[in-house]
DNA sequence: CAAAAACCTGACTATATGGTCAACATATTT
DNA sequence: AAATATGTTGACCATATAGTCAGGTTTTTG
């Protein structure tokens, strides 16, 4: 995973790595791939450059590493939901899941977003197949609910990329949302967001919300 | 508008600033303003680097001319709906709006993404004020949809975010969806998309889907 | 406590790219 | 048909930046 054969195993200072992953993503969020400057994450690692490429060879690999971390997020407890399981129970949690990492991770989301808007180059290299055997499995089991008649929406796959469009949106756009609401969205405002989510897309498939999300 | 005091208004050749424009929107779309090249939007638009100069004094003028040219999207007819009107049919119609363009131009909706990621700090020059107008004037008329019992939604803005990232999603996301679904987007599919966020958001909303639209 | 491995970094380089400029070409006007 | 405004372009430059390298320091290991 971290060990992109570059360094032969780093003991203490796998804490550096650490340091600058954590600078490189928030460059790399708010800058872009090509926008990023090797020389502004140093800074904000508080690290000379050098040391930047002394861990990760390239800016390529330094963006890989950061892109690996990110897909971990993808991890969510929807994954192991089965036909036995309640399906308002587990699209309010997996929305809140979602939303919460917006809050949360609000640079994970956007890297996650340029990447793809660019035509997700380098995700195929190592996220393409299982996301397609995820998306498999989870449409599967949303078709099979529908068929139960346990929810009523026109289309499992459009429901997924919806519930993804809407809680990424908090992390992507938060710019624009924090101009047309006059402030930043707090963790209060989160929490109404999450509910009003929840509450469009499972009224939306003529779900009841469960009392905990309501 | 388009006579940035760039050249005293060009005749025969504001044709060319169309050329240079459209591909400029190609390229800003796929490489994000930083990634960007002149030379190539110059090969694109089949002239010489320095001709995109002439007319267009930076790349930063010619970015904003794009930014400028896209904006005009935002008109829709929901500007003009007044309480009067029947809210399901308005905001159906809204909704088929924003996905049409999210067909028909997704290269428009992805610079204005990759515009907001980075903080929207050309948006905010000749867009916000407008913007937080327009968005205080619609979210009134939810409001009182919503005092009047017409449709059920816990916020009027986070209705309207809603919307904004399920539709854009389409444009934005198309690299991941056409990955997931096996193929690209058609026209068809489109409008089974559309189908199927009208009927989430406005059963969501407990609003009756229009016929035309179900 | 050596020796080796890992870590650190200032100085440098190759290259790419936005932008300038001056000379030339073509339209437009008087 | 001058004269003037507008359009065209190759050659060039200043600058920024990813990446190299050699010589150093610190840490780990036997």
């Amino acid at each position: 995973m971290s060990d992109n054969k570059n360094v032969k195993e780093g003991r203490i200072s796998a804490h550096n790595k650490a340091k600058i992953i954590a600078a490189a993503e928030k460059e790399f969020a708010l800058q872009g791939y090509k926008g990023t400057r090797l020389q502004q994450v140093a800074d904000r690692a508080k690290l000379p450059k050098t040391n930047v490429l002394y861990y990760f060879h390239s800016k390529e690999g330094l963006y890989l590493a950061v892109l690996e971390q990110i897909l971990s997020l993808w991890n969510s407890a929807f994954d192991q939901a089965t036909v036995e399981d309640d399906p308002a129970e587990v699209l309010a949690r997996y929305i809140a899941e979602k939303m919460e990492i917006s809050r949360t991770k609000p640079e994970a989301s956007k890297i996650f977003a340029l990447e793809i808007i660019n035509g997700a180059p380098n995700l195929n290299k190592f996220f393409r197949d299982q996301h397609i055997d995820w998306m498999d499995s989870r449409v599967g089991l949303l078709q099979t609910w529908i068929d139960q008649g346990k929810i009523n929406t026109p289309d499992p796959y459009y429901l997924l990329f919806n519930i993804w469009a809407c809680s990424q949106h908090y992390a992507d756009f938060s710019a624009q949302i924090t101009e047309l609401k006059g402030q930043a969205m707090e963790k209060q405002d989160f929490t109404e967001a999450t509910k009003a989510l929840i509450h469009l897309i499972l009224t939306g498939c003529e779900l009841t919300i469960p009392a905990e999300y309501s």
